[in-house]
DNA sequence: CGCTGGTGTTCGGGAAGTCGAACGATCTGG
DNA sequence: CCAGATCGTTCGACTTCCCGAACACCAGCG
């Protein structure tokens, strides 16, 4: 999770607290030292970082302006990385009318969420989305591949590349035989892409 | 900015304020019954989206969870997407002693940057590198691909997906014909990756 | 017409965040 | 051994955030 949402337990002070003290720390700085240049008093630092406190939003600016640290790394806590390996064989595709996709990775950044996908597509017919949210990217490496998104077409070569947003209506048609690529399917964390997407957004705005 | 750090304006009530009516429109959700989700006053809620208030970071954490929105969609403010293609043909290639990558695209979010290649591993010989700053995710797409890190070897067939923490040396091979792949390079913006690098960073990192 | 159930707004006060000042604890140099 | 300068913590005050209640407004309905 995480990266998912944002905290989730209660312990939301506790987190920024451990957060705090570990970016403090890497600084080198004091807490009077930061105190100075973030303009917050020594005294809601002290309290923050004992996790007494449950700080207003521009206290936690004024954290990240002076610690040049995006809020993320204040409110979440992160994971380290370490060797990863994802055998196609081992996942169960996602199969559509022309396409087979491979999820292989998840990756959360902040609050960004990037799925990682081996797709294949068929040269037998040709795979439709009326739009759902997110950005897709899409990495050619074998095969031509035609794309039609919002009334564009185009058509892509092996190593050729394309993004869309992809709330357009867009789909997928293998030129002339079988093309392999990789989709990205980029989006904020806490929506959901739901490839189908009815979603109709009334009106929005003031 | 922003994607940048965080808020940078003092109009961080402002930016809450449209975020929040924004996401509480397209949920088709009224005040009152965000109100009763998140467990927060109508008042308070009421005065947030009027642009008076600086909650606290457990109210905004309250929202947060009832939208099921990531804190730093609330307070950024993010710009949309468009169109954007790529002809591996028009990009200059960066050669190495046994690799082709090109450059497709440079994603920023939030602060990280994910940068996309497109890979070519010629079966002359192998490429090595002694270790540099970020996340290295590798999709095969088409031959065989040996690679080294930190000690381990991993051979990976098409459609297979392999990541890891490139402070490790490591280093590509093709096993038998050339292999084409694509390459996704994520780092913490800030930072610089350094693809060669004969940096020798002494210890440091955890 | 008034009643009911919904909306989003404004108001009072109890609770809590923020700040400056004073505090004890270290560490330094005279 | 004691001034002086830091460190991080604690205390009282001022401010303000948060909530419940009361408010005005609108739509549907008997």
């Amino acid at each position: 999770m995480v990266g998912g949402h944002s905290g989730q337990d209660g312990s939301v002070r506790d987190v920024l607290a451990t957060n705090l003290r570990r970016a403090r720390a890497e600084r080198g700085l004091s807490l009077s030292e930061l105190a100075r240049r973030s303009t917050i008093g020594k005294a809601t630092l002290s309290q923050l970082e004992a996790g007494t406190g449950n700080p207003t939003i521009e206290t936690v600016f004024s954290l990240s302006r002076a610690l040049e640290l995006p809020i993320s790394d204040l409110l979440d806590h992160r994971r380290p990385a370490g060797l990863t390996v994802v055998r196609a064989a081992e996942v169960e595709p996602l199969s559509g009318a022309a396409v087979d996709l491979r999820l292989l990775r998840r990756l959360e950044v902040d609050s960004a969420v990037v799925e990682v996908y081996d797709q294949r597509v068929r040269p037998e017919g040709r795979q439709t989305s009326l739009g759902h949210v997110g950005v897709e990217h899409t990495i050619v490496q074998a095969g031509r591949l035609g794309v039609e998104v919002g009334g564009e077409r185009v058509e892509l070569d092996a190593g050729d590349y394309i993004a869309f947003d992809a709330v357009a209506p867009h789909s997928y048609t293998a030129l002339d035989g079988p093309v392999r690529s990789v989709l990205l399917l980029q989006y904020r964390g806490g929506q959901q892409p739901d490839l189908v997407a009815p979603h109709p957004t009334p009106d929005e705005q003031s």
